[in-house]
DNA sequence: ACAGGCGAAACTTTATACAATCTTCGCCCA
DNA sequence: TGGGCGAAGATTGTATAAAGTTTCGCCTGT
C-alpha cells in the first residue's frame, strides 16, 4: 500500500525510467563529466540508457526547465553555459533562501538527522582524501540538498536543487583556481552549530561559507563574454 | 532576424504551439475557471487547441514542473490541490523573496517601467469596478510579476512565476471571505514607494500586503484536510 | 584559389499507431 | 438486495514512422 504511490513532487519514482536518464544526465553534469555546451543528442543518450527517443525528450525538457540544459529549436539539447550574470544571481539567490534553510534545520534537528549529517561529512572527507574530484564536487552540493531536506520545506528543496545544480556549471566555468579542499571544513562548521542548535552561527556560518565560494570566482563583465566562450572550447 | 530565436528562459516563443497550450491551460487556472482537482485529459485539450497529444503532454509536464498540475501516472493530470502545508510553504517563500525583489526593482526604476507599472494599476482599477473578478484575479497575480520582471533578476522571476500559481490556487481553496478588492491599494502604495525610491518603505508594504493576504486565509491543521476537501466539493 | 549556392545527411519535431493500465458498468452469486 | 468478480471501454504510456529544419560538404562559376 505504502509502497505503490509516491505522490512526491520532485523525485516521482526511482524506478521511474524518465528518472534513471534525468538522474544520471544530472549526475554526469554535476560531477563535470559533462562540461558546458555538450550536445545531448536524443539518440545517443536513448541507446545509452536502452529507451526510446520520447522518454529521453521528457527527461531532457525536464532538465531545461531546471536550468542546466539549454534546448534550442530545431538544434538540439546542449549543457548550459551559464554567463557571469547568471553565476551572480545564483549566488544571490543562494544567499538569501540558504540561511532561511538552515534556520529551519535547526528547528528540525533530530538524532537521525544529526547521524545523517555527520555521515555526508565522512563521506566527504574520503573523497577528499582519495583525491575523487569528482566525488567531492558531487558530494559538496548534496550537503546543501540534504540540509534544506532536513530543513522540511519542499518548496525551498526545490529551489534550491535548481540552484546547486547551476552552482556546480558556474564553478567549473569560473573558478579562480583548483581548490576543492575550502569547502569541507565550513560544512563541518555548520554541521557543528546545527548540533547546538545555534541558528545565529549555522544562518552566519552558511552565509561565509557561500561568500567565499563566490569569491574563489572570477566574474568578468559580462560584455567580455564571446572572449570566456572561446576560451573553454580552446581548452576543451 | 530578431523574430526568429528568441532564447529567452522562460517564455521560448508566444508562436510555439506547446506555449500556446501552456498558457492557455495557466490562464484558466489562474483566473479560477478550471477548479483544483479538476481533470487534464489529454484529448480534450489537444482538440481545443488543435494539437496532438505530443504537444499536449509536453504542456502538462511544464506545468506540473510549476506544481500548479498534478500528474498522477497511468490516472492523468489534474489541476493541483495545495494542502494548508503548501500554502504557508508559498507564502513564507514569498514574504523571503519579494522584498528582495521591490529592494531591486527600486534600483531599476526607470520613466518606461513607471509608466508600465501605472498602467498596470489603472487596468487593475477598471477590472474592479467593472466587477470582473476573474480579470482582477489574474491582473493581481500580475502585479507582483511585473514587479519582479523589472527587478530584471531572471531566477527570482522564475521562482515568482511558480509561486504565483500556486498561490492563486491556494487564495481560491482557503479565502475566508469574498474580499478581492483588499489588494489593490496595497499595490498602489507599493508603486508610489517605488517611485519615490524609498527602498525602505517599499519593501515593508510588500511584506505587509503578503501578510494581510495569508492572514485573509483559512489555513486549519493539516490533518483535517478531509474535511476541506469534502467541503468544496459540496460547495461546487 | 575562393566565394556562393545546391544537395544530401543527420537531427529534431510532430503525428500516429500500438501496448499497458485503470475505470466503469453489468452480471452473477450469496 | 448487496457485494464481488469480470469484461468492455476509455485513457495514458511508449515506440515508431513521417515531416520539416538545419548543417555540412561538394560542386560550379568567377
Amino acid at each position: 500500500m505504502a509502497a505503490k504511490s509516491r505522490p512526491k513532487s520532485d523525485v516521482p519514482d526511482v524506478s521511474d525510467r524518465v528518472s534513471r536518464i534525468r538522474e544520471g544526465v544530472t549526475a554526469a553534469i554535476l560531477e563535470h563529466r559533462l562540461l558546458p555546451g555538450t550536445k545531448l543528442g536524443e539518440d545517443e543518450i536513448g541507446e545509452i540508457y536502452g529507451a526510446s527517443r520520447t522518454l529521453v525528450r521528457t527527461a531532457l525538457q525536464q532538465l531545461a526547465h531546471e536550468g542546466i540544459v539549454n534546448i534550442e529549436k530545431n538544434r538540439g539539447a546542449f549543457v548550459a553555459r551559464p554567463t557571469p550574470a547568471d553565476a551572480r544571481e545564483v549566488f544571490e539567490a543562494r544567499r538569501l533562501i540558504e540561511p532561511t534553510i538552515v534556520d529551519h534545520a535547526v528547528d528540525a534537528v533530530s538524532p537521525a538527522w544529526l547521524d545523517r549529517l555527520q555521515q555526508h561529512l565522512t563521506e566527504e572527507r574520503e573523497a577528499e582524501l582519495r583525491g575523487d574530484a569528482r566525488a567531492s564536487v558531487r558530494l559538496s552540493g548534496e550537503f546543501h540538498r540534504l540540509v534544506a531536506e532536513m530543513s522540511g520545506h519542499s518548496i525551498y528543496l526545490g529551489f534550491l536543487k535548481e540552484l546547486i545544480a547551476r552552482s556546480s556549471l558556474i564553478i567549473l566555468l569560473y573558478r579562480r583556481h583548483d581548490t576543492p579542499a575550502c569547502g569541507t571544513d565550513h560544512h563541518a562548521e555548520i554541521v557543528t552549530a546545527i548540533r547546538k542548535r545555534d541558528k545565529q552561527t549555522a544562518c552566519a556560518q552558511m552565509l561565509s561559507h557561500l561568500n567565499e565560494i563566490e569569491a574563489e570566482l572570477f566574474l568578468k563583465d559580462p560584455a567580455a563574454d564571446e572572449l570566456r566562450l572561446a576560451d573553454v572550447l580552446g581548452a576543451g
